[in-house]
DNA sequence: GGAGCCTTCAAAAGCGCTTTTGGTCTCGTA
DNA sequence: TACGAGACCAAAAGCGCTTTTGAAGGCTCC
C-alpha cells in the first residue's frame, strides 16, 4: 500500500493525501479524517527512503563505534544507546549505527556524503577530539557525550565530573583521610581529566598533597581496577580511601582490598562513581558503595532531544548542557583507623 | 557531488557512469577507469536515500530494543552490536537501532511497512517467542541470536548452551562434586531453559538429584547472583559448587561466598558462563574462573553475515548454526573438602 | 554488400514521496 | 454585479539514483 494506492482508493490526488497526513492547513477538516480513518484501515504508513529522499532528511541520528575491539568501548554503552533510542523514536528518528572499519574520520565521511544521517553523536571525547572539527568542516551536527576542546563551540551534554570527584575528595577529607587515592580511566579521554582535577583541587584546597603514586589511571576493567589499587595498597605509605571512575574499576578494587585482608569501610573508604546500570548495583553491595552518580541512559534520552534540536537549526552554543552528579552516602565511606 | 554533476564533469551519461560505478561489464574499461579517477578526485559517493528508493533495498539491518528499561537489556548488548556493526559495515550494510515505544510488535510492523531496514535480529528470544511468526507474517527476514520453538524454520545462531553446561557439570561431578547449584538468567530466556537442561542431564546422568533449591534463576545482575548463591549456601545442604550463567552473576556469587567465609575454589567451586566481554575478566580473578566461553562479539559478526545472505535469498532453513562452547578449566574449580 | 551481432553509450522511465504551481469554487465586500 | 480573498484540491516537477530501452557504430560472416 503505497500513497498512490491509498489516493486513488479515496478518489483524491497524491498531493492532497500528502498533505493531509502532514498537517497542512489547507485541506478541510472533513477530508483530512476520511484520509486518516483509510490510512488507518489499509495501514498505510510511508515508505521510509522515498519520504528521506524527497525530505532530504534521512531521519537517522547516527553514532560510529570507535573501532573493532577498543578498550573504550564499554558496557554502559548498551545503556547509553537504550536512551537514545527510545528518545529518538519519540522524535520519529532512527540511530544508524555505524563501524569505522578503516578510519572513524573515512566513517563520518561517507556517512556525511552518502547522506545516511542527519546528525551524528560523538561518545568518548578525547581531551583534544580531531572528530569534532572534522564534523565541522563536513557540515554534519554533532553533539558531544562530554565535551573536548574545539576552536568553534560544539553542542554538547557532559556530567560535572570536576565538581563530582571533588565533591568525593571533599567528603572523604572531611571524614578525615589525608591519603586518597583515585583509580581513573584512560588519561586522554576528556572526562578522566576532569576526575582528575577535581580530585586534586579538593586535595590541594586541602592543603594535602596529589601525588603520583595516588593517581591511577587504566582502562576501566575489573582487572585494572584490582591492579591500580593493589598497586597503591603495597606502596609504603597506601592510601585509606579510594575513588573509582566505574562500577567496573571498583568491583576490582574491592577485590583488591579484601585480599589484602581489609576491610572496605572500616580500613579503606571506597567511592564508585555509578552510571546507574542495571547489571552491577554499589548499593547491593556489602558494604554498600557510596557513589557519584548519574544515569547514562537518562544522558542518552537527552542527546537525542539535543540532536534533533540541532538538526531543526538551533545554534551549537545554545545547546550546551553540564549536569550535576549526585553524591549518594552510603556504608563504604567511614573515618580512617589512623588518620 | 551528486551523479549529474559527475556525469557532466566527464562528458558521459548518467547512466553510464552508474553502471561503470557498480560494475556492469557494457562499460569499456577505459570509460570505467575515468569514471572512477573522477569519483575519486571529487570524492563523490552515492546519496544513500537515492539509491535505497531506486533499488528497494533500505541497506539496513534492524534490531529492536526490548523496551524502556527491560532487565532483559544487558551490558553484553554492546560488544554483540560492536561484531554486528563490523560485520554489516563489510557488506556495506548499516545497522539500525529502533526503540519499541508502545509494543514489540508495533515497532517491527513499523519497520517493516517504512522499509526502513531489510532484515532484522532477534535478539534474547523467549522459548516461545511470538515475534518470529509476526515478523514470518510480515515478510522481513529474520535471524534469532539464540533459538525458539516455532511452527516454521528460522534462521538462527544460537551456542550450544545445554552441551556447554552439561560439560560444565560434569567436569564438577567428575571432580567429586554431588551438589552442584545452578545461578542461571531469567527462566523465560531460551538460552536459561537449555542451560538448565544441560545441568539436570549432567546431574541425572550422574545418578545424582536436581532439586528446585540448587536451580536458581533471576536476571542475571551482580545482585541476583549474590541473592540467589547465597540463598543456597544457606540451605541444610548447601551446594559444594555453583555455575554462574554470566559473568555478572559470577561477581556476585563469588562475594556471597566470601561473605560468609568460605573461599571459591577450595571450600565451594564457581564456573561462569564469559561471554567474551573486556570490563570483568574471569581469568584475572583470585583464584581465576573456570568458564564457558563463547564470543558474544563473534556472534554478532556472524549474525550480520547470515542476515546478509537471507537478504540475498538464502532459505532460513539453510541458516542454522550452532556453535560449540569452550569449557575453560581454571583454577576456581577443585574437589570439594567433604564430598 | 547487406543481414546480424556485439560493444558502447544516451535517453528516459520509474522508485514513492514532498512541494510548488495553478486552477476552481465559494463567500464576503464594495 | 464585480472582484479580490480564501479554502480546497489536482497536476506536475523534482529529489538522485538504477534500470530499461534503444540507437549508433564497428565487426563478422555468408
Amino acid at each position: 500500500m503505497n500513497l498512490k494506492e491509498l489516493a486513488r482508493h479515496l478518489g483524491l490526488s497524491q498531493s492532497t493525501v500528502s498533505r493531509a497526513l502532514n498537517g497542512y492547513q489547507d485541506v478541510s477538516s472533513d477530508t483530512r479524517e476520511r484520509v486518516f480513518a483509510a490510512a488507518r484501515r489499509f495501514d498505510y504508513s510511508p515508505n521510509a527512503s522515498a519520504h528521506r529522499l524527497a525530505t532530504g532528511h534521512s531521519g537517522a541520528i547516527g553514532i560510529v563505534f570507535p573501532s573493532d575491539k577498543d578498550p573504550l568501548l564499554d558496557p554502559l554503552f548498551t545503556d547509553f544507546l537504550s536512551g537514545l533510542t527510545n528518545s529518538a523514536a519519540r522524535r520519529q528518528m532512527d540511530i544508524l549505527v555505524s563501524a569505522s572499519l578503516d578510519t572513524a574520520e573515512a566513517s563520518y565521511r561517507r556517512l556525511a556524503q552518502r547522506g545516511s544521517v542527519d546528525a551524528v553523536v560523538l561518545s568518548s571525547p578525547l581531551v583534544e577530539d580531531a572528530r569534532v572539527p572534522l564534523l565541522d568542516k563536513l557540515g554534519i551536527p554533532c553533539v558531544v557525550h562530554g565535551r573536548t576542546r574545539s576552536p568553534r563551540p560544539h553542542a554538547f551534554l557532559d556530567i560535572d565530573n570536576e565538581g563530582a570527584f571533588r565533591q568525593a575528595a571533599e567528603l572523604l577529607i572531611g571524614l578525615g583521610h589525608r591519603r586518597i587515592g583515585l583509580v581513573n580511566g584512560d588519561a586522554r579521554q576528556a572526562f578522566a581529566v576532569h576526575r582528575e582535577t577535581g580530585w586534586r583541587s579538593a586535595l590541594l584546597n586541602a592543603g594535602l598533597e596529589a601525588p603520583d603514586v595516588l593517581n591511577g589511571s587504566d582502562i576501566m576493567t575489573d582487572e585494572a581496577g584490582y591492579r591500580l589499587t593493589a598497586g597503591m595498597l603495597a606502596a609504603p605509605t597506601p592510601p585509606t580511601a579510594v575513588i573509582c571512575s566505574s562500577i567496573f574499576s571498583a568491583v576490582g578494587a574491592c577485590r583488591a582490598i579484601r585480599d589484602r585482608g581489609l576491610t572496605i569501610g572500616s580500613d579503606i573508604s571506597v567511592i564508585a562513581h555509578d552510571d546507574g546500570i542495571t547489571s552491577i548495583r554499589p548499593e547491593a553491595h556489602h558494604p554498600p558503595l557510596t557513589t557519584t552518580f548519574s544515569s547514562i541512559h537518562r544522558a542518552g534520552e537527552r542527546i537525542a532531544e539535543i540532536a534533533a534540536d540541532l538538526i531543526e537549526g538551533k545554534a551549537p552554543a545554545d545547546c550546551q548542557e553540564v549536569w550535576p552528579v549526585d553524591l549518594i552516602f552510603r556504608d563504604s565511606t567511614r573515618p580512617p583507623k589512623r588518620p
